[in-house]
DNA sequence: GTCTATAGGACGATAGAC
DNA sequence: GTCTATCGTCCTATAGAC
């Protein structure tokens, strides 16, 4: 059975959002045309149009994507005993995930700016509950006294904008390999919040 | 001695650069019109061109000046003796001069993608002398055994990642004080980089 | 130094043919 | 589903009057 002559919505859709995700990581949103993405995929502008209903559902896709799966992936893994090797399983899989998908990272978190307030609470939601999963085991930690932080917000986020720093200078070609950038960031960040003297 | 009417030179210029700074932050680059940086400083856009020559200039002159302020305000510091007191003396003055110009550091590093070529090399040479700042610190303390990071480079570009992370949260009337949060981040980094079981 | 006016082009989005 | 064509708007930057 012949598909309709110039009819491609099957590839056409993922290509214009992994086209559009490398052009806004690369120049930003505002910067990047509809015109742009368009020639890239290699249809006119108007084609667009069949797959969003403007620009800004196209960033919102993206983010919201994105952060669904962040939240997903983290959901799926095996929860350790120890409130310690929690934190240990969280900062590998931050920075491995992390680097994965560098692109969607890059634009979740500086175009926050040019969403409409509504797409941005929803994503801010989100966002929220990924922070929330690292600040239950830091909070554990620190009732325990395994841990010592504080502040178990501050240090929540120190942890996280630490972790991210990874996706500014991390190369493919670089001189380390993922599991000793894992192993270097998991050293700082264990004895950042472990109390003093401790191993 | 009348001016001339119509001629504000000594207060246009420095306005047109706090007003554009205020919108790139907020809207970005790519995003904000030179109608409308012109609109709010309450001139024409056409008055603009007599402070610049187009727009990339006005972008690249925000991002040297802060640059530029921020190595001449740590060259300023006398330096402590020890490599801790020097370390401590980094994250107290990193944090405070962030927070005091929120709108320049947030410019500085989210529209490093907006710079022509040559002249994000020039942002780049000088975040680099301020990297090299701290890195100068981490290697004498790892040389003479006061400090233990795995990796110098790595662990200079962790600690300021950490310590830009306050920038995204922190709130004039927040909870914590500037000299809490500077406490709060010195006792992460610290333990972050001294040998395990140090004080 | 600022104004008005405009050149010359790119923008997001839509209409209608196929 | 994609195309061509276009609407109406906005853009950076410049020219010339005052």
């Amino acid at each position: 059975m012949a598909r309709t002559t110039g009819s491609h919505s099957d590839i056409t859709g993922p290509r214009i959002r992994e086209t559009a995700s490398r052009l806004f990581a690369r120049h930003g949103f505002a910067a990047v045309s509809m015109r742009r993405i368009a020639g890239e995929v290699g249809v006119q502008a108007g084609a667009l149009y069949n797959y969003m209903p403007d620009k800004q559902s196209l960033l919102f896709g993206l983010m919201q994507g994105h952060m669904q799966e962040l939240l997903q992936a983290r959901a799926k893994r095996d929860v350790p005993e120890t409130v310690i090797a929690q934190l240990e399983d969280f900062v590998r899989f931050h920075i491995r995930f992390h680097l994965e998908k560098p692109d969607a990272v890059f634009i979740s978190y500086m175009e926050l700016r040019n969403l409409t307030p509504e797409n941005f609470a929803v994503i801010e939601g989100l966002r929220r509950s990924y922070e929330d999963s690292l600040e239950t085991i830091l909070r554990n930690g620190a009732t325990s006294g395994e841990l010592k932080v504080p502040d178990t917000k501050i240090a929540t986020l120190a942890v996280i904008a630490m972790l991210n720093g990874v996706n500014t200078w991390y190369r493919d070609d670089g001189r380390l390999t993922l599991d000793e950038i894992e192993a270097i960031y998991w050293d700082m960040v264990r004895k950042a919040v472990l109390p003093n003297g401790s191993a």
